[in-house]
DNA sequence: GCTTTAAACTAGGGGCATTAGGTTGTCAAT
DNA sequence: ATTGACAACCTAATGCCCCTAGTTTAAAGC
């Protein structure tokens, strides 16, 4: 009997592995036991169960996103610092598509875990940052921030699940789509100006 | 042995009341034959197998929110049905998270269940109708649909998955999103326009 | 009533999640 | 080097679930 050298780490790592490969739904202990060349039982040493183990790939996948847009968007401001941003978030969502839905499933993740995950708070911070070029005041901000993240998200599930036609190419509207955000933050209605058409 | 008279449908209306209450993904054809006073291999006369029931119940979702969206907007242009087709959407989500999960799920429908789903198709009409009054035109105008799709989409996912803080109400940040949405498309930056910061 | 059809059943194989309890590497201290 | 202790890993077993094959039986048409 080889010890494998299982840690959390290690299996959780394998996990999100096998979520990008065949679906974060499809991941099992099964298969990912089979994986590390190791019997179920003996996952359980590591990860609390099924769901624990869900959850730490959402942290995983929620601090690598968030990585990738710090990277991104380090030293850009405006513009430059929304499309830096927005392609990012895309761009992890494609090439991690397993990781990224979990990173959309409701998952009560266990405190002691989320208490060490930096990913999702300092998202928030890079999200706010990104509108400072844009001179919006609360609660206009946090309204922006979370009319950005919508569509970003929006866009790449409709775009998972198959919901652009192949007449335009996503390429094109996420172009635009981009544009059409900028423009919008630009001209933010803060107020009252919403005449009714 | 009393018969109890199932059909496709009542099958699938079950598994969608079931999908509601726990979860699509937590849709079982024990659960489903458990509350039809079955067992669970009668289910298999009537749907293929579990990924034929969740294709089944994805479609009548599809349906019914399109027919939830077509009488909300039925009269309405401008930003009048802007808003009753957005406040349709989010609605259908938050009554029916099953359902509405269903839909966003990619699964592959069979072709002979998808022909006479009058759902997808109708629905594409809907929302071009919803921005004729905005003066769009090809490709200004499939970029604009995708992009209320992807808002809408990711607005109502993000709040099921618990995205949004509790600081401001979601409700408070829909309306808003709203009034961004139509002020964009009323300037909608239809060819270079966007100037970086 | 009798036949036909299909609705529902019983039986069983195989997969997965999880728990309980037993072995056996490995590392530190003697 | 030997000994313990601690994990790491295993075997065994339970229960739920999906699905297939073959069988019984209610209901509809003659």
């Amino acid at each position: 009997m080889v010890r494998a050298g299982l840690t959390a780490e290690r299996v959780t790592a394998v996990a999100a592995e096998l979520a990008d490969e065949v679906g974060f739904d499809r991941v099992t202990m099964s298969q990912v036991a089979r994986r590390l060349g190791v019997k179920d039982a003996s996952l359980y040493a590591h990860v609390r169960n099924l769901n624990d183990l869900r959850g730490r790939i959402a942290l995983l996948a929620a601090d690598e996103k968030t990585i990738r847009i710090a990277e991104a968007t380090a030293g850009r401001s405006g513009k430059d610092a929304l499309v830096a941003y927005a392609n990012a978030w895309r761009a992890y969502a494609h090439e991690h598509p397993g990781r990224y839905a979990a990173t959309q499933t409701p998952i009560e993740i266990a405190p002691e875990l989320a208490a060490d995950a930096p990913g999702p708070r300092r998202a928030v911070g890079l999200t706010y940052g990104v509108l400072r070029g844009y001179g919006l005041a609360e609660p206009d901000l946090t309204d922006a921030v979370r009319l950005l993240r919508s569509t970003f998200h929006g866009f790449v599930a409709l775009e998972a699940a198959g919901g652009f036609a192949h007449a335009r190419t996503p390429q094109e509207t996420w172009i635009r789509a981009l544009d059409a955000l900028h423009s919008l933050l630009e001209n933010w209605p803060s107020a009252r100006e919403g005449a009714p058409s």
